[in-house]
RNA sequence: GGUGGCGUGGCCGAGUGGCUUAGGCAAGGGCCUGCAAAGCCCUGUACGCGGGUUCGAUUCCCGCCGCCACCUCCA
C-alpha cells in the first residue's frame, strides 16, 4: 500500500505468533489500520511489577507498529466482574471476595485499582490506550454472545450456570496444543460435578438461590454474572471488528483464557484465524516476592519510587531482556537499569543543548539498525545496544546523537526526547540552590576550599549533585 | 509426576558451528579536577557437568545436576 510509510528498518516487521508457534511477517488485515487488544488487569488488587511488564511490552509493540506506518487502535480491557479465584469455574468472583474482605463495595474497589493501574501505566511511559472497555459495562453484549452460542448448540445449562461444550468445537485443543484426554485422566479434583469435560468453561454463572451479589444481572438463564472469558471476545469484537490483527497477554493466559476466547469467538463469528497474531510475553521472575501479595508488600511501581528510583528505569530494565524470555528481577539489576537510564538521559540532554544540524548520512545507519532490531520480533536488547553504540560513537556530532535519540525514543519512551540539561529550565531550577552553588563558586574562586567543600557536602546531603564542567558549574537532583 | 523452557565472565542479559571479546551495571587503571563528583578512555578471553557428532562447539545430539514456568490462582 502506498499509504504506508514505514520508518527505515521497519519495512520487514516480523513477530512471533503463539498460535502457529513461529516468527512470521506481520501482515495487517486492513492496512493502514491495525487493531491490538491487550488483556488488561483484573482490578481487585494492586498491579505488581510482573503485571506491569505485560503493559510495557505491548506498549513497545504498539509504538513499533505505529513507527512502521500503521494507524493503531489499541484496546485494553478492565476486568471488574466475572474473574473467579479459580479457573476451574469454582470459587468466588475476585471482586466480590475483595469487597467482602475489605467492607468496601465492588465498584469502589474496581475504581480504586483501575486508577492505580492507569497511573502506573503512565509512570512507566505507556501511551494511553484508545479504548479501555470495562466488562461490567458490557453485560448486554456478553449475554447476546452467549445466546448465539446457545442457538448454535455449543452450550449446556446446569444448576450452576451456562457452559461451553468444548466437544462441539473440534479445533479447541489446537490453539495451545492441549491434550484434552490427559485433562480427563489427570488426578486433579473436579470442582463442578455437572461439567461434562474439565475443559468446558462457564459463559454465565447463576447466582444461587437466596444469595445476593453486588454485581449481578438478569439474563435469559436467570440472575447471575458473565463468565470471565466472554468479556474479551465481546469487547474485542465490538471495538476491533470480527477479526483483528494482534492480541497480547501473559503466557499464563494462553492455555485457558485465550483458548476459550478463540473457541467462543470463532463459533459465534464463524471465522478461523480470529486473530492474526497472538503474542504472549514471558513472566518477570519475582522470586518469592509475589507470594507476599496478601501481606500488601507486593512489588509495585510505588516500591520503585520509594527506593528513590525512576519508574522509567523499570521500563529500561524490561527492555534489557527479550519479551519471550523470563527475566529475573533483583534490586541490583533495577539499580543498574536506573543508573544506565540516568546516564542515557544525561547524554540526550547534553546532545540537545549543543544544538546544530544533524548529518543524515551519519545518523541513518544507526536508525536503520535500531529499528531493524525491533522489527525482528521486538528485540529490544539489541536495540538498546545500538543506542549505546551511537551515544559513544565519536563520529557522531551532538546534533547527530540528538536526532538519533529523539527518533529512537518514539519506541523506547524513556523520556530521552524530553531530556533537558541540569537546571537548564524552570522545572529543575531553584533560586535557593542556585544561590548556594554561586556561593560555592565564589569560595572556589577565592581558594577557600574549606567553604566550597562544605557547601558541596550540604547540597549533596539533600540530594543535589554538583557538576563542574569546563564551561561552568551546574547541578541536578540525584535519584528520585 | 507430566509438558515446556532455561543454566553465558561479580550482577542483569544478547548472540553465533570457526571475525563480531553484544549492551548495560559493578570492579580495577588512566584522563580531567584544588580535591571530588559528573563525563571520557582502557582492562578482564565467560558460556552448568560428562560424553558424542564435527577439521572445529558456548552454539547440534545424548545423559546428568540445578533452576523456572505451566498442568492448580497469577501478567
Amino acid at each position: 500500500m502506498s499509504t504506508i510509510r514505514p520508518t527505515p528498518g521497519l519495512e520487514d516487521l516480523r513477530l512471533y505468533d503463539s498460535r502457529t508457534r513461529r516468527v512470521q511477517p506481520f501482515v495487517p488485515l486492513a492496512p493502514p489500520r491495525v487493531g491490538i487488544y491487550s488483556c488488561g488487569p483484573t482490578v481487585y488488587a494492586p498491579q505488581h511489577l510482573g503485571n506491569m511488564r505485560s503493559q510495557v511490552i505491548p506498549d513497545l509493540l504498539r509504538r513499533v507498529i505505529t513507527a512502521a506506518g500503521y494507524e493503531v487502535t489499541y484496546v485494553t480491557n478492565i476486568t471488574d466482574v466475572g474473574h473467579l479465584v479459580s479457573d476451574a469455574d469454582d470459587g468466588d468472583d475476585k471482586l466480590e471476595r475483595a469487597a467482602a474482605a475489605t467492607g468496601r463495595s465492588a465498584a469502589e474497589i474496581a475504581e480504586h485499582f483501575t486508577e492505580q493501574w492507569a497511573t502506573d501505566r503512565r509512570r512507566l511511559g505507556c501511551q494511553e490506550p484508545d479504548i479501555v472497555p470495562r466488562a461490567a459495562s458490557h453485560i448486554p453484549e456478553q449475554i447476546a454472545m452467549v445466546e448465539i452460542l446457545q442457538a448454535q448448540g455449543h452450550t449446556y445449562v446446569v444448576d450452576d450456570g451456562v457452559y461451553f461444550d468444548v466437544s462441539t468445537f473440534p479445533r479447541y485443543a489446537e490453539f495451545a496444543g492441549l491434550d484434552l484426554d490427559e485433562m480427563t485422566t489427570s488426578g486433579r479434583i473436579e470442582h463442578i460435578e455437572a461439567k461434562r469435560h474439565p475443559a468446558d468453561f462457564a459463559l454465565w454463572k447463576l447466582t444461587p438461590p437466596g444469595v445476593v451479589r453486588q454485581q449481578e444481572w438478569d439474563s435469559p438463564w436467570g440472575r447471575g454474572f458473565p463468565g470471565w472469558h466472554i468479556e474479551c471476545s465481546t469487547m474485542a469484537t465490538k471495538y476491533l471488528g470480527e477479526r483483528f490483527d494482534i492480541h497480547t497477554g501473559g503466557v499464563d493466559h494462553q492455555r485457558v483464557h485465550h483458548t476459550n476466547e478463540v473457541a467462543q469467538s470463532e463459533c459465534v463469528l464463524d471465522v478461523h484465524p480470529w486473530v492474526g497474531t497472538w503474542m504472549h510475553n514471558e513472566f518477570l521472575d519475582l522470586g518469592g516476592a509475589k507470594i507476599s501479595k496478601s501481606k500488601g508488600d507486593v512489588l509495585v511501581v510505588d516500591t520503585i519510587v520509594e527506593r528513590g528510583l525512576d519508574p522509567l528505569a523499570f521500563r529500561y530494565f524490561t527492555f534489557q531482556a527479550h519479551y519471550r524470555q523470563q527475566q529475573a528481577f533483583s534490586w541490583e539489576a533495577m539499580e543498574a537499569a536506573n543508573t544506565a537510564l540516568r546516564r542515557l538521559v544525561g547524554h540526550a540532554a547534553v546532545a540537545r543543548a549543543a544544538g546544530g544540524m544533524s548529518n543524515p548520512a551519519a545518523v541513518d545507519p544507526y536508525r536503520r539498525r535500531f529499528w531493524s532490531a525491533l522489527a525482528d520480533d521486538l528485540k529490544a536488547p539489541q536495540a538498546l545496544a545500538v543506542v549505546w553504540e551511537a551515544v559513544r560513537d565519536p563520529g557522531l556530532s551532538s546534533a547527530d546523537t540528538w536526532a538519533f535519540l529523539t527518533d529512537a525514543d518514539r519506541a523506547l519512551g524513556l523520556g530521552l526526547a524530553d531530556a533537558v540539561a541540569p537546571n537548564a529550565d524552570e522545572r529543575g531550577s531553584d533560586p535557593r540552590i542556585d544561590g548556594l552553588v554561586a556561593q560555592r563558586q565564589a569560595a572556589r574562586a577565592a581558594k577557600d576550599f574549606a567553604t566550597s567543600d562544605r557547601l558541596r557536602d550540604a547540597l549533596s546531603a539533600e540530594g543535589i549533585e554538583i557538576l563542574d564542567t569546563p564551561t561552568g558549574t551546574t547541578w541536578r537532583r540525584s535519584g528520585g
